[in-house]
DNA sequence: CTTGCTGCAAAGTGTTTGCATACAT
DNA sequence: ATGTATGCAAACACTTTGCAGCAAG
């Protein structure tokens, strides 16, 4: 017998189990931080909101499964320069956001997800991976765009 | 009168002079490094290659060093997953390479520059930044692209 | 001379690891 | 029952900071 898997609302536990992984409470908690957010969660972030709920989890286990789940391809590990890791939920994983990129302030870090433009991109994405992948023989998996600037509240300030 | 600039041997005396910095022999160093190199080289590499010359530079004069570059705008600081940021000179400061994008080989940290497929990438680019300027008042001073998988050598370990 | 720059040592900080215990399957 | 997952504390590794002396302009 199959078990529901993919959307819905636990992808999670036939996942983890098919992969040979054990479903627990900090796990099914972090998950559920990160599924209810918008946000770009670092670390302790998810370990705080953790917390709340369940104030026995740890630092560490946050980090163990945040890895685990980034090796599972169901979180995306972003470095937004302001010295932390930060984590979302990879589409596919996640209803809130579809694919989307970021616009990083350089003075204050925030950053904003846009996903205007995102079908042009795609478009020449596919193009340059299919070439790329060619001619160096890589595995293209995943990409990256981010934008560095200034965003609106910075930009007064400046003046 | 105007002291030459930009382009040629040695753009960073006057841009130095310029910011109100001054041009030390251990920025010089460092300035020759990076020029030399057309490698992504750690803090830790390009104190190393300068130890050789002059073994009295310190490495934290390295990191503020690449600090002082970085916030110029004359170096670029990348994250490729290896934990260490990594530095390469910008172009108009160099003569190495061009414009270029980066292919990660996310098991070995290896790192393969492409400049394929970049004029396309361009036209996009100016398009996509004039729109999300203009929609989110934010002034994209850079960006970044790179594309994660697996490069030759690990494809071939993986079978 | 003035003020920025440097080296050293020490501190800081996000992340990882060792190990005994707890728990999912 | 078996082997994975956890929490705590300690270790790590890269990076930053304090400070007294040095040197570029």
């Amino acid at each position: 017998m199959r078990r529901r898997c993919g959307r819905g609302q636990n992808w999670w536990q036939p996942k983890f189990a098919g992969c040979g992984y054990r479903m627990t409470i900090p796990r099914r908690a972090i998950l559920e931080v990160l599924s209810a957010t918008d946000k770009h969660l670092s670390a302790e972030d998810i370990y705080l909101a953790v917390q709340k709920e369940y104030p026995h989890v740890g630092l560490t286990t946050v980090y163990r499964t945040l890895e685990l789940l980034a090796d599972m391809g169901a979180v995306f590990k972003f470095d937004f320069g302001d010295k932390r890791a930060r984590y979302e939920l990879a589409e596919g994983f996640q209803e809130k956001k579809g694919h989307h990129h970021h616009l990083v302030c350089t003075r204050c870090k925030r950053v904003i997800d846009y996903s205007e433009f995102i079908d042009q991109e795609k478009e020449l994405l596919e193009k340059t991976e299919k070439g790329l992948m060619k001619k160096y023989n890589f595995s293209i998996e995943n990409h990256l765009i981010q934008f560095y600037g200034l965003c609106n509240q910075c930009r007064k300030k400046t003046v």
